[in-house]
DNA sequence: AAGATTAGTTAGCATAGCTAACTATCTTCT
DNA sequence: AGAAGATAGTTAGCTATGCTAACTAATCTT
C-alpha cells in the first residue's frame, strides 16, 4: 500500500538486511514482500464479502475448503493446516457438522474423530468458489493476455516462495 | 441460501498449467484468479502467526497501518479503506486509542473526528511490519533477481486488478 | 425552523481466536 | 496386569471482530 518511503526507523530493532545494491529490481526483498503482503491483504478482503453470501463463517469456509479438496482428515490434521488451536477447531467442525455439512465418523483410534465433506458441504464449497472468485475472474480478464500471463508466471513464483517460507 | 446452480468447475486443489502448450495465457482468466486467491490465502495464513506477537490484533494492527502510511483519517474514511461497517470501526479506533496507539482529535465539522498515529503507534507499526515480513522478505530473497523483478511487476498488476473489483 | 442527511456510538448477536483444565483413549514401562 | 505417561478432543471462559438496528448529535436543505 505505501509506495515506500522509508524515511525514518523510529526503533533500532533487528534490521532487515537491505542490500546495497537495487539495479535489478530497484527495491529491496522487504519492499516486494511488504507490497506483497499488503496486496494479499486487500484482495481477500474484497473477496471476502461473496464469502458472507454463502451463510457461512470465514473460518468454516477455510475449514471445509480443506476436507473439500484435500479430503477427510482428523481434528487434529485439520488444525494444524488451518494453523489453529484444537479447541477452536473444535468449535469449527461442530458448527459445520450443525449445518450438515461435515460428517465425524469414529476410527480405529478411538481418540480420533475423522471428518469428511458431506454431499452437501463438497456442493456449498464448489458454488462458494465459484462465486467468491467470479468478480476476481472478471477484473482478470478485464486484463491484455500479456498481462494474464505475467500474473500468472508470478502467481506460480508465489507458490514457490509460499513453500519456502 | 438457495443454491441451486451447481456449476462443476473441474479440478480439484491446483489446476495446473497444461505443458502441450507453452503459453501460459492458455489457462483462463478464471484459473488465475483461483490461484491468485488460492496463494493469497496461503500466503496470509502463513504470516498471520507472527501478527500475534505484536500484541494487537489483527484489525487493529490493518487499521493501525492504513493511519500510518496513509495518515490521518475519519472513522469513516478508515472504515472503508479497510471495507468494514462504521460500527466495527469504532470499536477497533476505541482499542487502538486505549493501547495509546491512535489519538483522536475534533474537525471543524463536529460530527467528524480525526484519527492519528500517535508517535507509539508509528513505533509499533514499524516493527510490526518489519517482524511480519521478516520471513516472507527472506524467502523472496531467495529468488534470482530477475524473479524478483517478475512478482514485482506482478503487484502492481495485481493492485490495478484489486481496485477494479 | 423543520426536516433530511451524515457521522459516530451503543446495544446485542454470532463467529473465531486463545489458554487452562478436564475426559477418554491409547502406549509404555515395570 | 497395572500404573504412569502421552495423545486427541472437549469444555469453560476470556478477548477481538464482524454484523444490523436503533440511537444521538451535528450539518445541510428547503
Amino acid at each position: 500500500m505505501p509506495p515506500v518511503k522509508h524515511k525514518r526507523t523510529p526503533a533500532p530493532k533487528a534490521p532487515l538486511p537491505r542490500e546495497a545494491d537495487s539495479r535489478p529490481t530497484s527495491l529491496t526483498a522487504t519492499d516486494i514482500a511488504d507490497q506483497l503482503h499488503s496486496a494479499a491483504i486487500h484482495l481477500l478482503r474484497r473477496l471476502r464479502v461473496r464469502d458472507r453470501e454463502s451463510g457461512i463463517g470465514p473460518a468454516q469456509l477455510s475449514a471445509l475448503s480443506v476436507l473439500v479438496f484435500g479430503g477427510p482428515k482428523s481434528l487434529g490434521e485439520l488444525a494444524d493446516a488451518e494453523q489453529v488451536r484444537p479447541p477452536t477447531m473444535s468449535r469449527i467442525a461442530a458448527g459445520l457438522q450443525r449445518s450438515g455439512l461435515v460428517r465425524r465418523e469414529a476410527t480405529e483410534d478411538g481418540r480420533r474423530v475423522r471428518l469428511t465433506a458431506t454431499p452437501k458441504g463438497v456442493a456449498l464449497m464448489w458454488e462458494g468458489r465459484q462465486r467468491r472468485v467470479e468478480s476476481l475472474a472478471r477484473a482478470v480478464g478485464g486484463l491484455p493476455e500479456s498481462n494474464q500471463g505475467q500474473l500468472l508466471e508470478a502467481v506460480t513464483l508465489l507458490r514457490q516462495v509460499i513453500r519456502s517460507l
